[in-house]
RNA sequence: GCGGCCAUAGCUCAGUUGGUUAGAGCACAAGAUUGUGAUUCUUGGGGUCGCGGGUUCGAAUCCCGUUGGCCGCCCCA
């Protein structure tokens, strides 16, 4: 039993664990790159303040925090938002528009390990900055959907959710709550689906019991599931800030439907994300059996750049993470199996041959094939089994007799069919055989 | 931070009312087989039974604590 154990949350990535996670990562990095973002990367580790100031105080228990050498208070990273907030920031006159960025990196939290989190675990996350209007949500939530789906995941198997903190504030404010009333409510919203009624328990303790008619009003709300429900229940009110709105959620439905994604996505306004920096379309993803966490979430956060230093700049993003997103393609059965491949197993007789063999698999190495040979000294017929177990489609022969006549005798593992080529030809011989195969 | 269940070889597990030196399959390695493959056979390495304490003549087994894991609550940027 081993003496030390990694920390609690913290995963191991074992040679196949590791394939899976790459796997996940290049479908992301392929995907966002064809959507013309530009990939990113920041410090693992920040000022604590960094994420006080976004997030307040109380964000440092969920923190992997501490009093560096120099004394100052630093955090591992929760998150990536702050930080490209940050960068973008810095150099937002000097970035050609418009913003579109993405970045994979690890993430660290303290909190209780569960199914579906862990202390630390990747994200992949992509941003649009200084577009207002819904064509940025248009382009995200787009990325967003086929992120997921280029696993080969359906809108059997996922969906996202689409809601918008604006028209919530909208739609309270008519019925005449207060503003902070307004962030109770959202909250009990919040928690709704899961805790039903005694969701609203902590709204009523701070601001008093809710009038059994607005009550009824915040559920009709919450039950609206189309763009006509919408409007319907939203035409009572009217205003110029709310048609404006509207106008906008028509343009990002349409657009999305335009992209071919309407069976991905649901009007749904029991999503309204929990801290509050979120100022207009939110939105999350979940598998369609409702039995794993959030995939992905997101939404538009225009104040936050200005917030921590920048200057005034619209921005929306989401991330998705790593730990559901294989669990999901677990239980759906596409993770492909992963078998690192050998293209050439060289059969060496002993030490002398050794000497020879070293030469071809050195060039054939440098030339692009994965070659791999014994380590040590092995019976022909333990190197021959081991060459089918690495998965090589070619063997070449370094025998005594072979060097004798100034040949390597060539197997073909797959019909076993050998035949000898002069020593200096093997390159060109190994060349032809796969250059041949690919046809 | 709170509660429930669990912990024996790298993995999956067995281990009788507490009783000799804790087992099996898989995996790994060596040999049978010193120049030609997936089978087969033989053999081997690997365990302070998660850790610490207690009860007992004797603990993998019973009791307490602790650490870790899974699940739920809080939280979820």
């Amino acid at each position: 039993m081993a003496q030390f154990q990694s920390l609690p949350g913290f995963r191991e990535f074992y040679p196949e664990a590791f394939a899976r996670r790459n796997h996940i990562f290049r479908l992301w990095r392929q995907t966002a790159n064809t959507f013309g973002f530009q990939e990113y990367d920041a410090p693992v580790l920040e000022p604590l303040e960094l994420y006080k100031t976004k997030s307040g105080d109380e964000i440092e228990a969920q923190l992997f925090s501490f009093t560096d050498k120099g004394g100052r208070e630093v955090a591992l990273r929760p998150e990536m938002t702050p930080t490209v907030c940050r960068l973008v920031g810095a150099k937002a006159n000097a970035l050609k528009r418009p913003i579109k960025w993405f970045s994979i990196a690890e993430f660290y939290r303290y909190e209780r390990a569960q199914k579906g989190r862990e202390r630390a675990f990747f994200q992949f996350n992509a941003d649009i900055f200084g577009e207002p209007g819904p064509e940025a949500e248009i382009e995200l939530i787009g990325l967003l959907v086929q992120c997921i789906r280029s696993f080969g995941l359906t809108a059997q198997d996922f969906y996202v959710r689409l809601s918008d903190r604006n028209l919530w504030f909208y739609y309270l404010e008519a019925l005449g709550f207060t503003e902070a009333q307004t962030r109770g409510i959202l909250g009990a919203i919040d928690k709704y689906e899961k805790m039903g009624d005694d969701a609203f328990n902590a709204y009523t303790e701070t601001h008093g019991a809710l009038a059994p008619e607005s009550k009824d009003k915040i559920l009709a709300f919450l039950g609206v599931k189309s763009l006509a429900a919408l409007e319907q229940i939203l035409a009572s009110i009217g205003g110029e800030k709310l048609a404006a709105r509207l106008l906008d959620w028509r343009k990002l439905l349409g657009g999305l439907e335009a992209m071919g994604l309407a069976d991905f996505v649901e009007v749904d306004f029991g999503v309204v994300r929990g801290l509050a920096y979120y100022t207009g379309f939110v939105f999350e993803a979940f598998d369609r059996k409702g039995e794993l966490r959030a995939i992905a979430g997101g939404g538009r956060y225009n104040d936050l750049v200005a917030k921590l230093g920048g200057p005034d700049l619209p921005a929306v993003g989401f991330a998705i993470g790593d730990v559901t997103m294989g669990l999901l393609l677990e239980q759906r059965g596409l993770m492909p199996a992963f078998v690192q491949t050998t293209d050439v197993y060289a059969v060496i007789g002993g030490e002398a041959e050794r000497a020879a063999a070293f030469g071809d698999i050195f060039a054939l190495r440098a030339g692009g094939y994965r070659v791999e040979y014994p380590l040590k000294d092995a019976a022909f017929g333990k190197q021959f089994k081991a060459a089918a177990e690495s998965g090589a489609k070619l063997a070449l022969i370094y025998g005594t007799e072979e060097l004798a006549k100034g040949v390597v005798k060539i197997r073909d593992l797959s019909d076993r069919s050998e035949h000898e080529v002069p020593r200096d030809q093997v390159f060109a011989a190994v060349r032809d055989f796969f250059s041949g195969g690919a046809e």
